[in-house]
DNA sequence: GAGTTTGAAACT
DNA sequence: CAGTTTCAAACTC
């Protein structure tokens, strides 16, 4: 038990969460009429949080609606004023057995007439509910154990027990910046901003216990003592309401009954309240939804001769949600049965939450990992690091539990902030008496807040093998709740970019039997493959590949401006090919969600080495595939950043203020951030610090790093040389820069003497093209490209720079605000309305002087046209105009060979043959090409670098088929034409 | 390289 | 939302 604390305390950036101790839970009844405005307000929130994050909407984030268990605030009691015996409860939750008698004081559970305990699930969600910015759901992992019954609830350092009158146990864990003392945590509670959990119960639960002073009745008042907070009196019985009874033989899967009897306190909720709401003393309301599609972790059959209701957790789709909250003296418990459960009790506040999706719909999907299983609703992408003992061994829990070792596995989550760290811990709890066999699960969201991820383990049948799981929320923060039956492909990849977050670092123990995954691994965004299979992003780099081409002659500074475009553009382009191979499946438009970055564990373990390796997700709704670059600096548990999702940044230089191309800003944005904002709002001070002083230690370590590996020093304030992926596209761009034809380009680089060639393009690619000189702005502004472009500064001549991992709570604090004066921020600020379409400014610009004809205007820079949306005074920026959006056309006029400027005629030429040979037949067809590449390299287990060179090869293969074929059609044209004219 | 111009971002 | 200020890039010399 204690060892888990431990164990999370090792845990360098995720602050280890801090136990959801008893007292906790516990708070005075007297408040009751504040508590419940606050509980209600709380809910109110949560739903408007749910219902329009704004925040995220730049990022796309995937509004959670699902109902879950929350933790509004990390605040944590302070134990001086709780009776020490308060500690050591744990939470049962009984599902079946109404008018189950609240338990006062010290009382401990009472036994349901048929206790049937369910599952558990917990979502994590990063932003405090209060906020209505980007909800975020951490993580939907839905761990089914069996409990040994009978087992003796007991609270971890960081984990609080909740036990189930079946024997199960689920663990708690709040997340209270770094604190694993009580103290601390007192002083953490004082922080509004908080990281939020969920936990969502099985809709049949229908009584919670809480060990020593709290009961859950099934008639939904649970009354126990109540730990006063630091000063105030202590044991006032706390009320549970809301809680349904369960159906008698209700399994998991089992509709739920209904719950006849609110509590007092408790108002009448509409029929089929889903909502559990367990509030603490300390202020933390716990939100019981149902979600419907949760992960089911270590789903194992349940034990031999228990029904399989009560012996396992059920992944059945839950409802109702138990949120932990600010402090309302009570704690309740609202279950609703999604189908026909009457009326439950549901104060106005609870009422609220409650938003539970159908269950069941979500397909699901097992992982294994290091013999470990993992059930995976669709929508979630959950990676095991191939080799869970690998590297690091930072989850060690020295102690009680006996866990010595621990395995870490990145779980990645499609949703929000997608990635998890998932601890596995071995569990000698059941030697210790503990009545919690051999797993738990514990998930953490280390979004926003490192600190403020909280962790909840549940226990796993008696028949498995003890392991304890804990995952960790990245700091992306936001992963999304699974929502089943609404999945999609492009909701995933949307609620993946969503999140940029962009160091993590996770450590991965050698003991297979823990799996932790930190919120330290970094995450790297990637574009979905929608944006690959997108016609027009293809079209797009194909366009600017052979525009590239064509451009290298080109002399003067409009041509070089064009070619900057191109260059970016292939650039991107490139890059988003190679990174997003994954899931070309999905021809339909991604839209603007689906180019949102996905974000990547870097796992420890594999150095220096980029992992193409698609998830193991089966379910037909879960995302394709995502390819993870992963890269790590070294030691254990090391933090490092990564660039641009493994793609060189060289070449991802944004144009002049958020200029994208049509290519999603993603491209140029390593950093989530989106998850940096949750993370920051998340972010008590202390759990700043010590972020700043792990982020601090990261970099450095990342320098002694790149130092030893050759790598140039970072300049000034600016990071050291990012790790670059040792991959084709930095090729493309420098030869492109070079001129050369894009087919030269991309073919793979030869051995000897041809190898001198792809390191100087890799060299090149290191380098950004675009370095910001911002001097008042500590480059935390828009004003700044690197920032605007969510890039950290790199050598760039900027002063007082805060654009880098020593400030990044600066950063993330500056995200922040300009995501609330703008959510939009960080769009793309020009985007194609429909695949297709001509580049828009979003916004358009506001030109006054210069006629748009220069690059102070915005839509001139993207090379495209004003449009009605500009303000702009005497444009001249016409979309008929030849300088204007012509660039992408010239590809092929320079295919071939010409180099004289093309006029205006020869663009309108150039446009008809570039559609008359970029067909959307042949566009697909070279995506194709490459996807069958890819999934021929899979099905091989080829490695990674060899499958993006390849796909990359393939790409430049086709292009330059296209090109030549394009030239054999001109040239024949043109012999045609002659021949005409001379006629 | 210094100074000016420009327009987006930030601020009021 | 409009006006003003601030800012950094683009531009000019």
């Amino acid at each position: 038990m204690d060892t888990s604390g431990g164990n999370l305390d090792s845990l360098d950036d995720n602050t280890p969460l801090p136990e959801l101790s008893f007292e906790d839970l516990l708070e005075p009844t007297e408040d009751k009429s504040p508590q419940h405005m606050d509980i209600d307000a709380l809910d109110s929130e949560d739903e408007d949080a749910s219902g329009h994050d704004m925040a995220n909407d730049s990022l796309h984030t995937p509004q959670f609606k699902k109902s879950t268990i929350q933790i509004l605030e990390n605040k944590r009691l302070s134990t001086s004023g709780v009776a020490p015996v308060l500690k050591t409860h744990a939470i049962k939750v009984v599902t079946s057995g109404t008018g189950l008698s609240s338990l006062g004081g010290t009382g401990t559970l009472t036994t349901p007439v048929k206790p049937q305990i369910t599952d558990v699930k917990i979502l994590n969600k990063l932003k405090p509910i209060s906020t209505s910015s980007s909800s975020s759901i951490t993580s939907n992992v839905k761990i089914v154990t069996t409990a040994t019954p009978g087992g003796v609830t007991k609270t971890l350092n960081n984990l609080t027990q909740i036990k189930t009158p079946d024997g199960r146990i689920l663990y708690v864990q709040k997340s209270t910046p770094g604190t694993s003392t009580p103290a601390k945590a007192a002083t953490v509670a004082a922080s509004p901003t908080s990281g939020i959990r969920r936990l969502v119960a099985p809709p049949n639960i229908q009584k919670a216990m809480l060990s020593k002073n709290v009961t859950i009745a099934g008639a939904g008042l649970v009354k126990a003592a109540v730990p006063v907070k630091t000063g105030a009196t202590s044991s006032v019985p706390i009320t549970l309401k809301g809680i349904t009874p369960l159906v008698a033989g209700g399994g998991v899967g089992g509709k739920p009954a209904p719950t006849t009897s609110p509590t007092s306190n408790a108002v009448a909720a509409a029929p089929s309240t889903k909502i559990h709401v367990v509030r603490t003393a300390d202020g933390k309301i716990i939100k019981i939804n149902q979600t419907s599609s949760p992960v089911l972790l270590n789903a194992k059959p349940p034990v031999a001769g228990v029904t399989p209701s009560t012996t396992s957790v059920a992944i059945s789709p839950t409802k109702g949600s138990v949120v932990l909250g600010k402090s309302v003296g009570q704690v309740e418990f609202k279950t609703g049965t999604p189908a026909a459960t009457p009326v439950k009790q549901a104060t106005a506040t609870t009422g609220t939450v409650s938003s539970a999706t159908s269950p069941g719909t979500s397909g699901k999907m097992l992982v294994q990992s290091g013999g470990k299983q993992i059930l995976v609703s669709s929508k979630n992408i959950i990676k095991l690091s191939p080799k869970p003992g690998a590297t690091s061994s930072i989850t060690n829990t020295p102690g009680g539990q006996g866990v010595s070792t621990s395995g870490l596995h990145a779980v990645q989550l499609s949703g929000k902030g997608g990635v998890q760290y998932v601890r596995v811990l071995t569990s000698n709890k059941g030697a210790a008496g503990t009545t919690a066999a051999g797993t738990s699960v514990t998930t953490t969201s280390a979004a926003g807040t490192s600190a403020s991820a909280s962790t909840a383990a549940v226990p796993v049948p008696r028949a498995l093998p003890g392991h304890r799981i804990t995952v960790v929320r990245s700091q992306a923060g936001v992963v999304t709740a699974t929502s089943p039956s609404t999945s999609k492909a492009t909701t995933a990849a949307s609620a993946v970019s969503a999140a940029p977050a962009q160091r993590a670092n996770h450590a991965v123990s050698s003991n297979s039997n823990k799996i932790i995954m930190r919120s330290l691994g970094s995450i790297v965004p990637l574009p979905s493959m929608q944006t690959l299979v997108s016609k027009r992003a293809l079209g797009a780099s194909t366009n600017a590949a052979t525009k590239s081409a064509s451009s290298s002659s080109g002399a003067s500074g409009q041509q070089e401006s064009s070619r900057k475009h191109r260059l970016t553009d292939l650039n991107m382009q490139l890059k988003n090919l190679a990174a997003s191979s994954g899931d070309a499946s999905d021809s339909s438009d991604p839209g603007p969600e689906a180019k949102k970055p996905r974000f990547v564990i870097m796992q420890q373990g594999s150095q220096q080495q980029r992992s193409l390796t698609p998830s193991s997700n089966t379910s037909p709704n879960a995302p394709k595939k995502i390819y993870n670059f992963m890269k790590t600096t070294g030691t254990n548990g090391v933090k490092y950043m990564i660039c641009n999702s493994g793609v060189p940044q060289a070449s991802t230089s944004s144009m002049r203020r958020g200029y994208t191309g049509y290519v999603d800003n993603k491209l140029r944005r390593p950093l989530s951030i989106a998850s940096q904002q949750a993370r920051f709002k998340q972010m008590t001070p202390q759990q700043q610090a010590k972020h700043l002083q792990l982020q601090a230690q990261a970099k450095q370590r990342i320098r002694q790093q790149q130092l030893q590996s050759a790598g140039g020093p970072g300049k000034g304030n600016t990071l050291p040389t990012l790790p670059t992926l040792p991959t084709k596209p930095p090729q493309v761009t420098k030869a492109a820069a070079s001129g050369k034809p894009l087919f030269d380009i991309l073919k793979p680089p030869s051995t000897g003497a041809g190898s001198g060639a792809a390191a100087d393009a890799l060299a090149g690619m290191t380098s950004r093209r675009k370095h910001c000189n911002c001097s008042k702005s500590q480059c935390l502004k828009l004003y700044c490209d690197c920032f605007a472009n969510g890039e950290f500064c790199q050598d760039c001549t900027c002063k007082d720079c805060f654009n880098n991992l020593d400030y990044e709570v600066e950063r993330e604090r500056a995200i922040r605000s300009c995501l609330d004066r703008n959510p939009s921020a960080f769009k793309p600020k020009i985007t194609a309305p429909n695949s297709g379409d001509m580049r828009l400014h979003n916004k358009g610009c506001n030109c006054k002087r210069s006629g748009c004809l220069k690059n102070y205007c915005e839509c001139y820079e993207a090379k495209i046209p004003c449009t009605s949306i500009c303000k702009c005074v005497g444009c001249r920026n016409m979309e008929d105009r030849p300088d204007v959006d012509m660039d992408s056309l010239d590809g092929l006029y320079g295919a071939k060979s010409t180099r004289r400027v093309p006029d205006e005629s020869d663009k309108h030429t150039l446009k008809n043959r570039s559609k008359m040979y970029l067909t959307d037949d042949v566009i697909e067809a070279t995506i194709m090409c490459m996807i069958s590449r890819i999934v021929m390299h899979e099905k091989q287990g080829m490695p990674v670098e060899d499958t993006e060179r390849e796909v990359m090869e393939e790409l430049g293969e086709s292009l330059n088929q296209i090109i030549l074929f394009a030239r054999e059609k001109s040239d024949t044209t043109a012999y045609v034409d002659e021949s005409n004219a001379a006629s």
